[in-house]
DNA sequence: ATGCCTTATTGTCAAAATGACCACAAGTAC
DNA sequence: GTACTTGTGGTCATTTTGACAATAAGGCAT
């Protein structure tokens, strides 16, 4: 991560040429990790840079924040110009604020995520991107700045999450199968989970409801779907229910 | 938490007269959030500001960063000027940023936190405070800007944390009794737990190195003494176990 | 239709963990 | 000594877990 420090200010901006627009706040930025899941393996929305010396590099979308904008307004607002993306929850990960990360100048980022369900959104390629599109995270192409390592703090935090709280519903359709939920933690976790016992489980949390429809398009059984019934984890959770997996 | 809007620049400044040192990044600061027990009590290190308008009020021991400074060495930096209190592991909490939080100009703060056993440091007033003390989490004076949302989201950070990672041993002294360790989770978590219960299941992590002494100087039989096994927490950690209590 | 293959779903059972409590131990205070 | 306080080692019924067997349901090839 060494990087060259140049003293003509002009090359120090995020997107040379257009550098930090004026109403934004100069040494801050915004990243944001957007997590998908993709026949049963975790990916991460990238952008690749049209402007500036890191033009035609993959990035976490982000930009900077304006002098007059909350930082999740912010995260939003930038997600949504660089991909599309809109009407997503994000929520703050960390602050990355090592001295060289970002070159020449000295910029500190907030980072935000959030998890998708893929196939909810339809990805545009912003004004300042050459393209935007999702990674396997197993298969990730080089990255500007640290945002590799902004990567690795939020996989390391999604696996925590996603045990202590029932984030990971965001990753799949409205409705779903036992056994897609199942393929989710282990795509997260990175592991191997006994079918029968997973089921139980979850189950029994009554945290799903029943859809009475069956799969449909598959050359086996079909199985059952279920949707998350956000109503009843508030209720359980004011009456102390705490979710683990 | 309204906030007038002024727009001498001279005013803006978190301590006025000396505003923002030169070598500083002008829109970022740090607060540091450092947890301590005493009496069973959960408390918080505060200092009183000095100099500026906030002068007599009490705030989170906290300041500027550097330009050429990473986040926690600002922490730590920050933190021993103030308080003295030195060589302490820091933790990044949350970074908050609305817009209004901090009078007149946009700053945006990295909160970091810690927790000690208070007896282990002196406490000294550092040069731009008019004291440092501990307070009661369930007695904090008044704050200022958004601090008292940092403390909250803190205290919340902490419940959880605490009871997925073994740091609250930090909050004790080298050696403790089962007593002091369940009463620090029943100030942390706001409960009661069973004393036998909660020994087997504490002893059964294998976590504890028992000291072959005893307490001293209480009218009752004396409890044996424990300390934490970093270690084992290590071995077992890369075994596959997961701390919970 | 029949048998085959794949996945869904239900059930069993022993081992481990939990929660509620009891009883005795080991000290101090008097 | 007795009274009192906290420590420490137990019991026991209930719940949760982990491993795995068995059956159900549907599509597909023949």
């Amino acid at each position: 991560m060494a990087v060259k420090k140049k003293t003509d200010e002009s090359k120090h901006h995020r997107f040379q040429g257009t550098g930090v627009p004026p109403e934004c706040v100069r040494s801050l930025s915004i990243d944001n990790l957007i997590f998908g899941l993709d026949h049963g393996e975790l990916t991460i929305l990238l952008i690749k840079h049209a402007e500036g010396n890191t033009r035609g590099e993959w990035a976490l979308p982000g930009g900077y924040i304006r002098e007059k904008e909350n930082l999740q307004d912010a995260a939003s607002r930038l997600l949504e110009e660089l991909t599309g993306v809109k009407d997503l929850y994000l929520e703050q990960l960390r602050t990355f604020g090592k001295v060289d990360r970002f070159p020449g100048e000295r910029v500190v980022t907030v980072a935000y995520y959030a998890l998708v369900s893929a196939d909810k959104y339809r990805l545009i390629a912003g004004s300042s991107t050459l393209g935007t599109s999702w990674f396997s995270v197993n298969e990730l192409p080089e990255l500007i700045y640290d945002h590799d390592e902004i990567i690795e703090h939020g996989i390391k935090h999604l696996q925590h999450q996603v045990c202590h709280q029932p984030i990971g519903f965001n990753l799949l359709p409205e409705k779903f199968t036992l056994l897609q939920l199942q393929e989710l933690y282990e795509a997260i976790l990175n592991t191997h989970l006994d079918k029968p016992n997973f089921r139980r489980k979850i189950l029994k949390m009554n945290l799903l409801k029943p859809c009475n429809e069956k799969q449909t398009g598959v050359a086996h059984r079909a199985a059952a779907l279920y949707r998350f019934d956000s109503e009843a984890y508030e209720r359980l959770t004011n009456a102390g229910f705490s979710f683990v997996v």
